[in-house]
DNA sequence: CGTATTAAACGAAAAGTTTTCGGTTATATA
DNA sequence: TATATAACCGAAAACTTTTCGTTTAATACG
């Protein structure tokens, strides 16, 4: 087969598939990918620029999904939360794919509209100019953590600890998704009231 | 060569020189470990089942590392934060082994130490039974995407916005290590914050 | 309008990694 | 002391990724 009328593939095509594999549980491997989109081996690389290529359209491809903005309207909270929910939405979706991007060196200066956002949403709530950038982080780091944990089996505890208080506290603890989204929750709330702590009153 | 009087390997030592590569910056691959290690490529395959298998050698290595038990002996506060340095430490000592980790399930019910030990304490401080185990696991996967953070560049954001303020912030911002463990500090505050605000009064 | 260049695909070969296998000898077991 | 097991090696097999040469469609240009 030579070149077709209208081409096959793309590289936001090559990203959507390979996100989706990575989303079902499958490895990153280019023969499978391949025959996913129903195209040769090869042909995948007239696109992108082998296994890191691949990587890159797969974040160009969520990085175009996830560029929302979010109109500021409620409380700083409920403003902060808003934006807290579609960077949680973005990490968690795709947890198994977050692990190949940071595998990889960013090279373009990706436009974080959602970064810039929360830093309007903190400094207006009256947190000093100073703290803006690490309490960003601060967000950004829980809400990674957070949605990897979704990766980790529940926790199991040795045999050995015979503690009853703790078997008992286990097996009443949610599991998987439900675990997952309370554990969220919950750290935002805490990380919240601590910014809300260190604002200086005026 | 043969069976030598003494064994070269152990899982241990392959654990180790893996954990060391990685370290290092770079991938796994078997054939350099097993350079690294002064011996054959299918050597390896004696003592540990294959990548797989080496990265359940580096799992161990690093669990009985860090299984330190603490001793409780000042407020809760410093207490919690004195067993979340341990848990950071870990993690940030080796961010890249975590994500070789993250990768493969978890087969062994880990006896992790650290987890009961941080329940303890949370206990002692008053927070209710019911939340508990919601809150090591925000305490966790905080530490967690922390200690990640440290594998990604500094934000750029694109020259597009022309908000110089911002410009200033990023400027004046640290980078490297010394982000990496401010932003871990701040975020262990807030969380503390939070849960002290959590906590019911008697 | 014809011709040259570029683009998109393919199959096959090459390069790179992981895994398996058969052989050799030391140590442990019985 | 005989036998089994353990620890090693080199070589082959299996699997992946990457490169290369070829074919044909679309596009650009004189």
């Amino acid at each position: 087969m030579a070149r077709p009328s209208s081409p096959l593939l793309s590289r936001e095509k090559i990203g959507r598939a390979a996100i989706r594999m990575i989303d079902d549980g499958g490895e990153l491997k280019i023969q499978p990918l391949a025959k996913e989109l129903g195209v040769s081996l090869s042909s995948i690389y007239h696109h992108v620029d082998g296994r890191e290529g691949i990587i890159h359209a797969m974040r160009e491809v969520l990085s175009a999904e996830y560029t929302l903005s979010i109109p500021e309207q409620g409380s700083w909270k409920d403003d902060l939360k808003a934006r807290m929910d579609s960077l949680w939405r973005l990490y968690s979706d795709h947890p198994r794919v977050m692990i190949h991007l940071l595998g990889v060196t960013v090279e373009e200066p990706g436009t974080l509209t959602l970064y810039e956002s929360l830093i309007d949403v903190l400094a207006g709530a009256g947190v000093p100019e100073s703290e803006l950038l690490t309490t960003v982080e601060v967000l950004d780091a829980f809400a990674f953590g957070a949605a990897l944990d979704a990766l980790s089996p529940q926790v199991v505890f040795s045999p050995a600890s015979e503690d009853s208080r703790l078997t008992s506290l286990i097996e009443n603890h949610p599991a998987g998704t439900e675990r997952n989204h309370r554990l969220y929750r919950r750290g935002l709330d805490f990380i919240i009231a601590g910014i809300e702590a260190g604002i200086p009153q005026p």
